[in-house]
DNA sequence: AAAACAGCCGTTTTT
DNA sequence: CGGCTGTTTT
């Protein structure tokens, strides 16, 4: 098995009962994973449309499949996310909870519409009712609230009239199927889950009720970045209690370069997490490297610019799509644009405002959307926003009446009785979206004439100020159609991929501006970390609770180890620095920024946890130890081996 | 009843 | 800056 340390050979030859892989980052969890699927289709016979591979993007997802197909020279349908998965399940058997096949899937903008207005007929805030959904569906508790619950009712009987799923009820009608058909199950002889740390619990238990002895979870959780959405990284632990799974830990990183690593475990150690014991300290592979450096800078725009002027001067010795600025918030990414593109480098943002998610976007795809689902109220009002005038709420509640959740029968039905004006605009509309719908066969070309037909370029120059852009959008959505077209997909493939695809794709020659969150699972040459500040990261919404500060802090170790060679941690005085950077031994830093203009490494702050004299503490290495003194963030500790004088971040209060 | 407009708010992370 | 709310105009 070339390629594979002994221990990831081990994981990859391991069959007949459940396994679970847990390791931190860069040390091949994925890599693995690959060789695994590869293994059990080549030596276990494992028919690839019986083995179920879950990934945590349905990039990932592309890239096994990709990967099978190129290695083993075979097709392996089920690779994909919780909820790609869940998708085909309840297109094929979702009859049996009583969902209609034909469903499409409501955005996430157009959900919080929905939620907005409930929200507001129970007299709460939007949040609140958010909030009891997630612990509902996602979290799995019990009603708890009589309010809440009844919106919650009214919200479920919204989307079942209008034959659409939201990613959260997609999860809960998957559950109930396989609890209701428990011989799905057997359908599938083998099943893999990547980034275990990140599923919730609604997952969990769907994972339950697919997997038996032949089930492989792969997760790390410290690397575990979406607890605010309900993930739950102690399902590592459920999953040791119920599977009763062999573990095998993976402790080498091939990724970064040592001094990374040292800095990232220095950051981990800071971190209070019941599962810390569980995972093995890592260890680089490779040798050599610099010190990462830490900078500080007045303003953002002077961090910007002495960025992009490393970007340029690194382009030199690295490919652009090898070097990514990672940030905490979308919002704070303008200032790299401009430095950037003022020094002519390309750059791409990811995870920004989702392309698909673009109201002039979401504006085009209404009309197919009604088409493809007459139910889908939210399109179909969005449609007669774009293609109408003068039909407004008042017009489509009568709609929806009269064809009794189905727009285009109810707008039929009412054309007698509505005013002439109203009754020509609405007839005209749905003349032409007939036309649209019998020429879908050909849609690009069929969507492109549509537009026109509705003077949807006018419409677009009326409505918004920033048109041009706009006009670019959707032009780049007509290429996009055209492609897909070409490549035989339908339309309803396209919708489909849609809905969960957030990002058109990406470009190699260009210089990745991403937020953390984005990038994980991925690696970069050179990594820089801007904005490490107090209010930013750890972001000031997170301030509030230990549990988000943990969460905050493992952001910290994910944008951390996405670095293989160079890393670069800069903050500016709009706030103090980040309180994770003093948690970095001096040592490992390239500071000599600082030396010249005679600053201190950085202001004193406080660790995450309080000591006094006297407390009895625990070191990583130096075992335990009491508390002798306290100066500024360091404490004088007086081990069994000696008195040390060590950073408060890694010690640990002994209980 | 629908559209246009003006002034307000507050800015996390996304399958 | 953008999205929402309440107000005015058509
Ligand atoms: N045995 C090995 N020999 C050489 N390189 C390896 C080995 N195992 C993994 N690598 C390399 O190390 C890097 C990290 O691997 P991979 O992405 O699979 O790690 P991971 O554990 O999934 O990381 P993360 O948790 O950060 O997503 C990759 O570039 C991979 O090719």
């Amino acid at each position: 098995m070339e390629g594979l340390n002994p221990s990831q050979e081990r994981a990859v030859k391991h069959f007949g009962k459940p396994l679970l892989i847990i390791a931190g980052a860069g040390s091949g969890k994925t890599k693995t994973l690959a060789h695994k699927v590869e293994f059990l289709i080549r030596e276990k016979g494992i028919a690839p449309e019986r083995l179920l591979a879950i990934t945590f993007t349905n990039k990932a997802g592309k890239e096994i499949r990709d990967r099978v197909k190129r290695v083993a020279g075979v097709d392996l349908p089920w690779a994909g996310t919780f909820h790609s998965v869940a998708l085909r399940l309840l297109r094929a058997k979702g009859k049996q909870v009583g969902i209609s096949t034909n469903f499409s899937i409501l955005s996430e903008g157009d959900r919080n519409q929905i939620i907005k207005k409930l929200s507001q007929s129970i007299n709460t805030k939007p949040e609140t009712l958010k909030n009891y959904l997630s612990e509902r569906f996602e979290n799995l508790r019990e009603p708890y609230d009589e309010k809440l619950e009844y919106a919650l009712q009214e919200y479920l009987k919204a989307l079942k009239s209008m034959n659409l799923l939201d990613f959260s009820t997609l999860m809960l009608y998957t559950r109930e199927l396989l609890l209701k058909n428990q011989s799905i199950r057997e359908n599938f002889d083998f099943v893999l889950v990547d980034e275990f740390q990140d599923t919730n619990t609604v997952q969990y238990e769907i994972l339950k009720l697919l997997a038996r002895e032949n089930v492989c979870v792969v997760g790390d959780p410290n690397q575990c970045i979406y607890e605010w959405r309900y993930a739950r990284p102690d399902n590592i632990l459920r999953f040791k209690e119920d599977f009763n799974p062999d573990v095998i830990k993976l402790e080498y990183n091939y990724r970064s370069r040592p001094y990374i690593i040292h800095i990232a475990n220095a950051v981990l150690s800071a971190s209070n997490a019941e599962w810390k014991s569980l995972i093995p300290t890592l260890r680089p592979v490779k040798e050599g490297g610099q010190k990462p450096t830490v900078r500080r800078f007045e303003r953002e725009e002077e961090e910007a610019v002495w960025i992009a002027t490393k970007v340029k001067e690194l382009l030199q010795s690295y490919k652009p799509h090898q070097i990514a600025i990672l940030v905490r918030v979308g919002y704070i990414t303008e200032p790299f644009e401009r430095a950037l593109a003022g020094m002519r480098i390309l750059y791409k943002i990811v995870g920004a405002i989702r392309f698909f998610e673009r109201a002039e976007i979401k504006d085009v795809l209404s009309f197919f959307r009604v088409l493809t689902n007459p139910y889908d109220a939210v399109s179909f009002s969005r449609a007669l926003e774009v293609a109408t005038r003068g039909i407004g709420e008042k017009t489509l509640e009568h709609i929806l009446q009269a064809g009794r959740g189905n727009c285009l029968a109810g707008s039929q039905a009412i054309l007698k009785s509505l005013p002439q004006a109203k009754a020509v605009e609405l007839y005209g509309f749905l003349q032409k979206l007939s036309r649209l719908y019998k020429r879908l066969e050909d849609y690009p070309q069929a969507i492109e004439d549509f537009l026109r037909e509705i003077d949807f370029w006018d419409y677009l120059r009326e409505s918004y100020k920033d048109a041009e852009e706009r006009e670019e959008n959707v032009k780049e959505l007509l290429r996009y159609l055209r492609q897909k077209h070409s490549e035989g997909y339908r339309l309803v493939d396209v919708l489909e991929e849609v809905d969960f695809l957030t990002e058109r794709e990406e470009e190699e020659g260009a210089v990745k501006i991403s937020t953390i969150h984005a990038s994980k699972g991925l690696e970069f040459d050179v990594v820089f970390l801007p904005r490490l500040e107090e209010g930013i990261l750890p972001h000031e919404k997170a301030k509030e609770s230990q549990e988000e500060m943990e969460e905050e802090l493992r952001l910290f170790y994910v944008a951390i180890t996405r670095a293989k060679e160079l890393l670069f941690m800069t903050y500016t005085r709009n706030s103090k620095p980040s309180r994770f950077l003093s948690l970095i031994p001096k040592e490992l830093l390239d500071l000599s920024a600082f030396a010249k203009k005679k600053t201190t490494y950085m202001p004193e702050l406080k660790s995450l946890k309080d000591f006094k004299v006297g407390d009895r503490v625990l070191h990583e290495i130096f075992g335990e130890g009491v508390i002798l003194a306290i100066e500024d963030s360091k404490a004088l500790v007086e081990f069994k081996a000696g008195r040390k004088s060590i950073h408060t971040a890694f010690l640990k209060p002994v209980v």
